[in-house]
DNA sequence: TGTACATCAGTGAACGCGCGTTCACTGATGTAC
DNA sequence: TGTACATCAGTGAACGCGCGTTCACTGATGTAC
């Protein structure tokens, strides 16, 4: 039976999911190495073994848990501020980018702070999901940011997010000392000459 | 005697450049968690054992070989440009940064972008090392650079850095893709308001 | 509906490997007389 | 200057550990008749 059979798979799927939730978990405050399989597992209440049901190997996680977990910030990040348009948007978008609480919990935070130098290093797969994720993020800002500086909403939302994620991981870096806070202070200065 | 004693200390002197050296090298390409102690001893034409007569635990080469690799660029990228002052200093610091050589180029480039996340999740001795290495570049590029936008030179070296790095290192996650370019232009281009 | 068989998500022990660290050692360099 | 002893930078094997991956297995779910 069709519907019986799909009850299985559904229970895989929501068994994957949380697989990759406690990936991204683990990414966030840790980092990709530090995702270790049996790490991964245990955090979704599982066992090593059960994981090849779900992935190929442990990179092909990777590129997942980098879709889902950048996916899933640009919506938070953003949500509330649809009917915002020109300094309104770009202020409160950078505002809750480089805040003293995204700088100070990693757990809720944007992945991509976390994550940034190893996806560099990483395999193709994964660095054209990040790729595609930049891509997303750029557009939906682009859509409600007012050109400055000679530059386009495009080419304006793409150092808006240059600075943002620079910013808040040179204040992560700097943690603990006086720069941190004067880094997000004209990180965000910076990103509003109109304001 | 005193003058031979010191030529043992200065061979140990020379060998323990030599180990931060490799270390240096392989966390540029690779990141502080692949410079393990045998792979940073065998780059470094040692062997494992001798490690631990040069630092107490990995840890503590980690601090010490953050704050080399990190001086150490602050140098070459500001080389050659002492005479300039205003815009076309930082048109010439900004366009040596953000450069598409200096993108691909991980050997040879600066370390924050290589290991910025790692450092966000390092021990407070780590961090401070990192805090300080900031501090002395926002300083030297505050000395040469105008104020503009309503920021300070201190705060425009701020932000400029946060560009600099945060642009670099989105560039590299996105690598092999098209917005990887354009990256690095439209930060190029938000850094230079006055241009 | 009931029964006998097939599927497959998840278990848990085992594998070979590289990690950070320890330690007994070697032999060149330095010191004392 | 010569000789006997001390120091210590560097060697290389060994340790316990966690890694990614494999595999024989279990038992609940699904299929066929």
């Amino acid at each position: 039976m069709a519907k019986t059979s799909s009850r299985r798979a559904s229970r895989k799927r929501a068994t994957h999911d949380r697989i990759v939730a406690s990936a991204g978990r683990i990414v966030r405050r840790k980092g990709l190495v530090a995702a270790s399989v049996s790490r991964v597992m245990r955090g979704a209440g599982l066992t090593v073994g059960g994981f090849y049901a779900h992935f190929r190997s442990k990179r092909a996680m990777d590129a997942e848990v980098v879709r889902a977990a950048l996916d899933g910030w640009l919506e938070r990040w953003l949500s509330g501020l649809d009917d915002r348009q020109g300094l309104a948007f770009v202020e409160a978008a950078v505002s809750r980018y480089l805040s003293l609480k995204h700088r100070d919990d990693f757990e809720k935070s944007c992945s991509l702070p976390s994550i940034v130098s190893e996806v560099a290093r990483a395999d193709d797969a994964t660095r054209a999901v990040t790729a595609a994720a930049i891509d997303a993020r750029v557009q939906a800002l682009a859509r409600q940011t007012p050109a400055a500086n000679g530059c386009s909403p495009r080419e304006r939302a793409l150092a808006t997010l240059s600075l943002c994620v620079g910013g808040l991981v040179l204040a992560r870096a700097a943690r603990g000392h006086e720069i941190s806070d004067e880094l997000l202070a004209a990180s965000r200065k910076w990103a509003l000459p109109d304001a």
